[in-house]
DNA sequence: GCCGTTTTCGGCCCGACTGTTTTCAGTCG
């Protein structure tokens, strides 16, 4: 029993209870007491107690009481009984948008629905028109919510969506109309995958704003539209809402609209302590405005320094504001050099030169090339003796560029824990990547052991991949990742945060806790094809949300101190 | 279900839009 599945089970029973019809405080409690669990830094199994437990801030009795039997038997009575008590479609009946609680709970009750199928065919056969708080447009809208539903599942990757975000963010800040516009919501937090984009922007002319974003080209579907907020579709699928504020409230919005809820629910109760009132349209001392230019000006009504965006998640941000301690977060020009490249010699899709040429042309000073390793004959590995081949094209391209290039490896996990090439082998790179590839069922126990194994080869320079996550796509594997990243830390290999935006793996929720931990990261793009080599963009973005600074990012340092880090963890 | 520098009971953040209503409930963020 891990933190995760403690938490999995609170926000779940919050949901099953909304759907039983609980008082909306109840279900707060309990999802109040999952991010409680999340944030707290106890550490969580079979043996932790319901003492330990209340003693988090969020956590009473009767949560800790229940989560206590969670850990330790495996079973939760109360939640077994409520999970029995509601038809398991109704979960997935949530997802439609348009569609809450109250109105799932009514289609069951009185039709009996179960399932978004059924929910689907009632719509088509007209039922839902003559239901007492339904009618001919609740419907139409629920069966286009299920549309996208089957369609995109209503989540979107932030790299494939950041795109469209900026042309739309583009053309909305060019209109004369707009004062001043920005993206905002999960987007603008850069988080890895965002269900909508949102869009904040002053204006004089409400109406007309509206006019001209509800009619931009990209425009698919209308949602709603009034005179502050607005909904429009793209063809993507995905939603656009849109705020509009008079340009002396614009910081308030752009706050607000920027999130997160944790973050905001955690800054009003900040704002009530000092008798102030805090929402989208200002903070008001006994009704009385204080005004403020932009967020940093807010912000220091409370002796807060400026949060960036991408921290506001309720992880520790707002009493670190308050104490100065802020990270001074890396940035993507900070970057020095890229590693974890795949080429032509393995699966990649572009050859070596094509990327020296390319990481030229971009400034970077080093290039670390790794190719899959023998096990991986899947991905086309190198094998005892294409190595060596690899290091001579390496060796002659060396000679005709200026830029680094270390000459790297990515050696897969055996299911033992061994590395899949010799350390014969191991030795002649300047850098070796380990990671799983395989055997990816394993309990949580024996992939733990697994790889903190792997990590004992004194050639292993970087973990990659850590849990294996693809998002929207695969679960991580069962690990400890906890116990992975200490014995990293502990053992100096680096960790990866892996840079595709499938991946961003290490997740920025534990990059805090590893960096406290005393683990260094690199930012590896994990590039196939050229395009992907900007990827690391992404990887950026995580590290920026999990804390981390410039001195964190090993490829934020000149080649020299790099190749000596590298190095040192041979000897 | 949780919490308490006024509280062990009575609060719990707040506002916009839609659709179905004739003043409001549900949903969303």
């Amino acid at each position: 029993m891990s933190k995760k599945e403690a938490v999995n089970i609170l926000n779940e029973i919050a949901t099953l209870l909304e759907l039983s019809g609980a008082d909306f405080f109840k279900v707060r409690a309990y999802n109040n007491g999952a991010r409680a669990i999340e944030s707290s830094d106890i550490t969580i199994d079979q043996n932790t107690t319901a003492k330990e437990l209340s003693n988090i801030k969020g956590i009473g009795k009767a949560i800790a009481q229940k989560l206590e039997e969670f850990l330790s038997t495996g079973k939760m009575k109360y939640y077994e009984e409520l999970k029995a008590s509601i038809p398991s479609g109704l979960m997935d009946m949530l997802k439609i948008p348009g569609l809450g609680p109250k109105k799932i709970k009514y289609l069951y009750e009185e039709l009996g629905i179960t399932t978004i199928r059924e929910l689907e065919f009632e719509c088509q056969e007209n039922f839902l028109i003559d239901l007492p708080g339904f009618g001919k447009k609740t419907q139409d809208n629920i069966l286009k919510g299920i549309e996208v539903v089957k369609r995109f599942q209503g989540n979107f990757l932030y790299g494939e969506i950041i795109g469209q975000a900026e042309n739309l963010i583009g053309e909305i800040k060019g209109s004369k109309k707009v004062i001043r516009a920005s993206l905002a919501g999960s987007i603008r937090r850069k988080k890895e995958t965002v269900k909508d984009i949102d869009i904040v922007a002053s204006s004089k002319d409400h109406d007309s704003l509206m006019n001209f974003f509800t009619t931009r080209e990209c425009v698919m579907d209308v949602i709603s539209r009034g005179d502050t907020k607005s909904s429009i579709r793209l063809e993507s699928g995905i939603a656009v809402d849109i705020r509009v504020v008079d340009d002396d409230q614009y910081p308030y919005a752009l706050h607000h609209f920027t999130g997160s809820k944790e973050h905001n629910t955690a800054m009003r109760s900040i704002a009530k302590k000092n008798k102030i009132k805090m929402n989208e349209y200002g903070l008001f001392k006994e009704d009385k405005l204080i005004r403020c230019k932009d967020e940093a000006h807010i912000f220091s009504q409370f002796g807060m320094d400026y949060i960036e965006p991408e921290l506001r998640e309720n992880f520790g941000e707002i009493e670190a504001a308050r104490d100065k301690k802020l990270p001074d977060l890396v940035g993507i020009s900070d970057i020095e050099g890229l590693l974890h490249i795949h080429t032509d010699f393995s699966d990649g899709s572009m050859s070596a030169s094509q990327v020296v040429e390319y990481m030229e042309s971009k400034d970077f000073s080093y290039v670390g090339f790794s190719e899959h390793s023998i096990a991986a004959q899947y991905a086309g590995g190198l094998n005892n003796d294409t190595v060596h081949e690899y290091f001579d094209a390496l060796d002659a391209l060396q000679k005709k560029h200026s830029i680094k290039i270390l000459k790297g490896i990515e050696s897969d996990i055996m299911p033992d824990g061994s590395l899949d090439f010799d350390d014969g082998i191991l030795s002649l790179f300047d850098f070796v990547i380990i990671s799983v590839h395989t055997g990816f069922n394993m309990d949580e126990e024996k992939m733990t052991d697994r790889i903190i194994k792997a990590m004992d080869n004194k050639y292993a320079t970087i973990l990659a991949h850590p849990t294996g996550r693809i998002l929207l796509a695969r679960e991580p594997y069962k690990i400890n990742i906890i116990k992975v990243i200490e014995a990293a830390a502990e053992k100096g290999v680096f960790i990866e945060i892996n840079a595709n935006p499938f991946r961003l793996d290490l997740d920025w929720r534990y990059c805090k806790q590893a960096k406290e931990a005393g683990a260094k990261f690199l930012i590896n793009p994990d590039a196939h094809n050229l395009e992907g080599l900007s990827d690391y963009t992404y990887g950026v973005n995580t590290a920026r949300k999990g804390w981390l600074e410039k001195q964190d990012i090993l490829n934020t340092y000149p080649v020299k101190k790099l190749e000596e880090l590298l190095k040192s963890r041979k000897e």
